[in-house]
DNA sequence: TATTGTTATACTCTATAACTATA
DNA sequence: TATAGTTATAGAGTATAACAATA
């Protein structure tokens, strides 16, 4: 048989890595003042002008914690709203120069930290790790 | 060069996965009425005693968290407190038989959600990426 | 003295429900 | 009427600092 009905040894490794992704870009997010929640919203933009509402999706959360989560880094002048005019109910959030830096910083800070614990692993190894975690993370990502 | 200094297109992989991951294991949590962290701990615990250091170590957390996380799921009779002997400074953590009865819940369902998304993914794709989560968790897992 | 875990505090994240404004 | 975002609320997660018990 080809596709077993339940893979528990895939789900368990997703697990740890999970936790141990999640240990590592706290500690580098914390590290430059942000959250782990603020850091991801913050990669998330990026170039991109999303709405509040297809942030909340892209997180996997609630709309009304985006609406507080952009409200902390507006203030802190990372990011700001602005309405669209076609339809002004929609807020749409871009980054500020800062917030492109700090993005910038985040993004490096974290990379660093990937490949200073995987340093040993060789290309061969690297580069089909990261085809399969892009190729998983749009398999997850669809609903 | 084999080995190069950054591979930021490793590091964007491993994030989005991340952010899937966290949605995907926070809905089967909530689902079975737990938190992302109440469940990652319950999941942690497993057969084994940890005290309530580890668990923060595992956790990646303060410990003052992890006083409270146990706190509520003991409360909920997930889990009990039990002082070592030996030392009786150490509180090791031990699940009750609704907690064991939970965490199965939580890893078949986990589990189920992602053979679900991955189910196209035949075993010779499935499998060498859950060698290398398991490597790359153990990897990030050193310090 | 050093370590394990707790308490107190303040802030952030989270979901639910009710609301405003736009469409 | 429906939708995007906000506010109010209550609970949970988070780190820091100060503390108790034990080693």
């Amino acid at each position: 048989m080809d596709t077993a009905p339940v893979d528990h040894d895939l789900a368990t490794a997703l697990l740890a890595l999970y936790r141990e992704i999640g240990g590592l870009h706290g500690a580098v997010s914390r590290r430059l003042g942000l959250t782990t929640q603020q850091a991801l919203l913050l990669c998330l933009v990026g170039h991109g002008r999303p709405s509040l509402g297809e942030l909340a999706g892209s997180l996997g959360c609630d709309k009304t914690n985006v609406t507080g989560l952009v409200d902390r880094l507006e203030r802190r002048e990372l990011l700001r709203r602005e309405i669209e005019p076609q339809d002004r109910r929609v807020s749409r959030v871009i980054l500020t120069e800062q917030g492109h830096a700090i993005g910038a910083q985040l993004r490096t800070a974290f990379a660093e930290a990937v490949t200073e614990r995987l340093g040993s692993w060789p290309t061969t190894r690297r580069h089909p790790f990261a085809q399969l975690a892009q190729a998983a993370a749009e398999a997850f990502s669809q609903q």
